[in-house]
This record gives structure tokens, C-alpha cells and sequence, in this order.
DNA sequence: CGCCATAGGGTATACGTATACGCATAATAT
DNA sequence: ATATTATGCGTATACGTATACCCTATGGCG
């Protein structure tokens, strides 16, 4: 039957076969200094020769530090509950490739906004640090973060950057993004522009699209008309029954800067059915860039966030702050990405 | 200064609060059938008071189990790298579920298909098993499965039920899918229906989806025209690449079966460009019914894979292949959702 | 030529849990 | 009544690594 898997070597073995001892052998893998180039180039090739890989499991046990991350998606207890939000997806990506590029193991978990705090708590001794990305309630999610934080845990999460400060927090430039779909608005013509997203201390970040949305107009000269803003949050739905609020409410209005890319193609459905044109009649800008921007019709002017950047930069600040090293708030720019929505 | 973050709990701990003694204590709290109903009560009371959790790694360590599964997703070395492929991201969130469900913790590696052997033989040794997802080369793929096979590591890919047999696999339905495609476009009055997406045996989903499309053709009596078919992966460039290809050939066909949804969103751009009508003069149908899908102008009739089912299933053969019980190659039904792109 | 710093590496041990044994007590069989 | 077995639990130990501490040769220095 072949051979036996050849049951996993260990240091020892790799002690025996360098004629040296085991904690040697730990060293010169480590990359301790006190060890001879000669000694552990040898140590090296015999590791490799093995297939050896240190067991993670003693490692950590002895070390109490476990080399993994654990990434947390706190989700909207809502309905649809396989799908997951497109933006954070595409995070996924850069967050695996920077933790694995450090030597870290990503654990991912998904959680429910009203979920017991058990899980977290447990998430929290099997990793050295945990990445929180959630949109959601604000307030909820404030409550667990005290509690992280009460615990000493070390954490990062993805956010509006200006706000209160609990933790460390990485986000992109809404604020900035915010002014450049304004800017644009305003340079083809618009003066006034709904906003369709939660303003309120709920969704900071959205509060942050929607203030430079408002500086922009302002630095133009239009004041922002507040009756022209709407509640919504990041779904096709929300976005629907806001823009139908807001048609229903008799109010004249140019163009619509979403909070999300959802909320736009939920907005831009009500839109086409009042019998609107677009671009014509209403322009519309959106939030995100998901793959359905580019699909719909018209196809969706929108602002991209650096997703790859935001990995990388989540992960760096989780390990510095894990090593104790300084970590400065940080702030991503994003870009708006011109499409037929606002074209003239 | 607040309390010290209180030094996390151990089994020493919970014996010295009920009056036994450590090994008592893991015999409670792992189920073991020697220890009083009276002991145990007690014993998981006070853990839980303490917020005590079972250390993972000296449980790995000493049992040798790491309760934990790897999911490993195989790309294509595309240039578009920070794009993951949108079909296995809407399973993550079930694999997350079931594995969290089941008291599995899920480790996250993305892997070029090109890339060193040695990344997935350490992902062998840091988890009790391993999921593999992946498009792309299959044979590339083959020798990697062949190298696991041999380790005696223990792994489920999805993928194509019907093939080889190398390891253990579960998938959708794709033959019974591509019938129902087929039998639609059928149904509709189409005729010559023309097949985007590898047919060869490096692709063996693509393949079972044409076969299954030849057999409803040939049960409505409609023998299928090899040349109606063009080679695709699963990317908007190729399916408009393949289609424009399709055109050039002067063949006429009165409708498009892609093997993805993103051959076939590229195929619409290339038939639009040649001032084709769809549905009129071409109807299509996807596979996989990504969000795009329903954004695209017209709307696209795609097939819709059971993905919740999938990730339950892909946890469950697992966890039964490693706990050595039998299990048996399994098939997910797949379901045609009918959209503008096929209206008569 | 003796003294000390340094490089290089060995010895002993701890991390927290799970399991093989052994040993009482109590329950049953003979 | 004694022999047998099951029940419930303690004792001892191993899992594989990392680190604190100790020891031995050098070489530099006065």
C-alpha cells in the first residue's frame, strides 16, 4: 500500500541528523543570533530536505502568541442571509494575502450583530488580534468594542476615521470621496442633490459622504437643502423605498449621491419606474464600485476604494499594534469612476 | 488603571474551584461518560462563570486534532488579481456557518495555481482537513491533488462529481443544469444554440454543462453543431472573445448557453456590438447567477447553484472522511431562473 | 601570562491539555 | 460471605516547542 505517510518530523529529528540539540535547532530556525551561519545553513537544509514545519501548535502553546489574525464580519441581521456584502469581499482577498505574507493565519468568522458576545470572546484567545468589518449599527457595535477593548484585546476595524476614537481605526477617505462626487455633480450642472444614506451617528461613515458632499456644494456656492437627504441603509430595498419617499415628496431635485452602490441600484429602479431619465432627468452617483455598477442602465458613476490598500493597511496596524509598536489613524484616498449615470 | 485583564483561566484553575482534579475537569468537559452528572453540572458551571475556554493549542497539541479546516482557494493566475472569483465567495459564508456549527475553526489560504507545492503541505499540516476551490487548469491542478492523495491528507474539492475519482468531490448538478438550460432555450423556439466554455477535459464543469445541453437538444430532436461551440474561461474578456469569434464565423445561431455568467455578460457586450437584438435575434443563458447578472440589460437568464447546500455538504463529507465514516460522492440540484435574456 | 567578555550551544523546564493506568469504593454475582 | 466488576476519580506523563540559565572554549586586553 505504499509507503506510510511518514509520520511528521519533529525538531528533535532534525537535531539528531545536524548532531546538534534541539533547542538549536529552534534557534537557528528562529533566526537567533547566537547561533553559527555554518550551523544553521546546515540546519536549514536538512529542515527542508524533511518537508519540516514547525508545529504551530507547540509553538504557540509555548510561545502564547499563535500567529493568526482573526477577521470578524459583523453582518446586518437581515434576511437575505447567505449574501454577503460584495465590498467586504473583495477585502477578503488582500487581507489573506498580507497576513500570509507575514507569517500570519487568517481565521474568519461571521457573526451576527445581536449574536451572544461568547464567540467573539472566544476568537479573541485563539488569535493574537482580531479585524472587526461591519456595517450595521453603530451603536450595537460600540458596546462589543468597549468590551474588546476592556479586555485588553487587540483589535482594528475598518471605519469612518474622524469619530470618537474607540480603537484603531483604518478607513478610506469618505469625507474626500464625499467632495469628489459633489465636485462632479456640481461641474455637470446639478444644484440639487439628494442624499440617500443614514446621516445620523449610526453610520459615520456615511455621515462623512454626506458632509463632503455638502462642503463641496458649498465650496460652489449651492447651499445643501436638508430636506433633500433620506435614511437609507446599504441594500437594494432601502434604496428603493428612499428614493420613492423622496420622489413622493413633490421636492425638485437634479441628482442623487447614494451611500452605497446598492442603494443606488435600489434608488436607480424607482427612479426609471417614476418615469425619470437618467441622466437626463436625474444623475446619480454611487459608493463602492461592486461588479454590478457596470452592469446596470444606465451604468453607475461611483467612487472606488482601495480595497487592495486597505488590506494591506488593516493588517499592518494590527501587528504593529500587537507588537507594541506606534500606530497613527490612517486614511485610504478613494477615486470616482466616471460612467453614464452623470454623464452630460 | 481598571482590573488586569485577568490571566486567562486553565483547567488547574476550575479543578482547584470544584475540588477535583485537572484530568476531571477535561473528562467533564469533553463529555467522557466517567464522571458523575453531579461532578459535571458543577464543573461546567464554574467554567462558565470564568469564562474559561479550552486553550486550542494544548488540545491540538496533546490530542493531535487542531479542530480546524483549511480552505484553500485556487486561482487562476489572472492579472486582475485582487478579483476572486464572485461564485466561491457567496459559499464562504456557509463554509464559515457550518464549520462554526460544527466547532471547526476555518483557516483561509488563496493560492496562485502556479505557486510553490509547499504553501498547501503546510496548510496540510496546520488542519485536520482541507477544502479546495478552484477554477482553472486542471491538469495543473491534478498533480497537486495526486501529492495530497499520497500524504495520506485528507481533503473534498468542489468541482465536477462526474470524473476520475481522484480524492473526494462534491458539486452541482451540472449535466441536470445544462439540460434544463437546453430544454428552455428549446422551449423558447431556438434551434441553434451555440455553447461558450471549455469543452475539453481541462474544464470538467464546462464539459458535464455541454453535455448536458447536447442531450436536451438531441431529446427535442435538435442535433447539436460542434462548431457553434468556443472555447471560454470564466472571465468577461474571453466570453467576448469567444462570442466575437462565434460572430466572425458566420455561422448563424439564435442562442448563446455560457458556461459562467461572466462569459456570459462579455458575450452580450460583443453581440450587442454587432447589432444583434437579445433576445430577439440571440438568446442567452448564464450560469452561477452572480449579482451582476440581474443588473445586466436584458436581465440574464442564468442557473443558480445551491451554494448554502454546497458549503454544508463540503463540511459535512469532510469532517466524515476524516472521521474515517463513509461518504458518499454527492450531487446539488441547480435551479434555472428565467430573466429577459430568454423571454420570448 | 592571567582575566574577562563573547560567541556558540547544551540542560532543564514550562506552556495547558488529554489519556493510559491505577486505586479505591460500591454494586453485583456466586 | 467472598469474588468480581463497574464507577468515579487521582497520578503520572507526553504532545513539540521556546526560552532562561549555565557552561565551555576562544580571543582580546592589560
Amino acid at each position: 500500500m505504499g509507503r506510510q505517510p511518514s509520520a511528521k518530523p519533529t525538531s528533535f529529528d532534525i537535531a539528531y541528523l545536524a548532531g546538534v540539540s534541539q533547542p538549536t535547532v529552534s534557534r537557528a530556525l528562529r533566526g537567533s543570533k547566537s547561533v553559527s551561519a555554518a550551523t544553521r545553513a546546515n540546519i536549514q537544509r536538512i529542515a527542508q530536505e524533511l518537508n519540516y514545519t514547525v508545529d504551530k501548535n507547540a509553538s504557540s502553546l509555548r510561545s502564547q502568541r499563535t500567529h493568526t489574525l482573526a477577521l470578524l464580519f459583523f453582518e446586518d441581521p437581515n434576511p437575505d442571509e447567505s449574501m454577503i456584502n460584495p465590498f467586504f469581499l473583495s477585502m477578503l482577498g488582500s487581507i489573506t494575502r498580507e497576513c500570509a505574507r507575514r507569517g500570519y493565519d487568517l481565521l474568519i468568522s461571521f457573526q451576527q450583530m445581536h449574536n451572544d458576545w461568547h464567540v467573539t470572546y472566544q476568537d479573541s484567545h485563539r488569535s493574537d488580534g482580531i479585524i472587526l468589518l461591519g456595517y450595521g449599527d453603530y451603536q450595537l457595535y460600540l458596546t462589543k468594542l468597549e468590551h474588546l477593548v476592556e479586555m485588553g484585546t487587540k483589535f482594528v476595524r475598518w471605519g469612518s476615521v474622524s469619530e470618537d476614537g474607540i480603537g484603531l481605526t483604518v478607513g478610506s477617505d469618505n469625507v474626500g470621496a464625499g467632495e469628489q462626487a459633489g465636485a462632479h455633480l456640481v461641474e455637470v450642472g446639478r444644484r440639487r442633490i439628494a442624499f440617500l444614506g443614514d446621516a445620523s451617528d449610526h453610520a459615520p461613515e456615511f455621515q462623512d459622504r454626506y458632509d463632503g458632499l455638502c462642503r463641496a456644494m458649498r465650496a460652489a456656492g449651492v447651499e445643501p437643502d436638508p430636506a433633500l437627504q433620506r435614511d437609507a441603509v446599504s441594500s437594494e430595498d432601502s434604496g428603493y423605498a428612499a428614493a420613492t419617499s423622496l420622489i413622493e415628496s413633490g421636492r425638485s431635485f437634479d441628482a442623487v449621491f447614494a451611500a452605497s452602490d446598492l442603494i443606488a441600484i435600489g434608488a436607480m429602479r424607482a427612479l426609471a419606474e417614476a418615469g425619470l431619465r437618467l441622466p437626463q432627468d436625474v444623475a446619480i452617483v454611487g459608493f463602492d464600485d461592486i461588479p454590478a455598477a457596470s452592469q446596470t442602465t444606465p451604468t453607475l458613476t461611483t467612487v472606488m476604494q482601495d480595497m487592495k490598500g486597505a488590506g494591506t493597511l488593516l493588517v499592518d496596524a494590527l501587528l504593529a499594534r500587537i507588537d507594541g509598536r506606534p500606530v497613527e489613524q490612517r486614511v485610504l484616498p478613494a477615486r470616482l469612476i466616471k460612467r453614464q449615470s452623470t454623464a452630460v
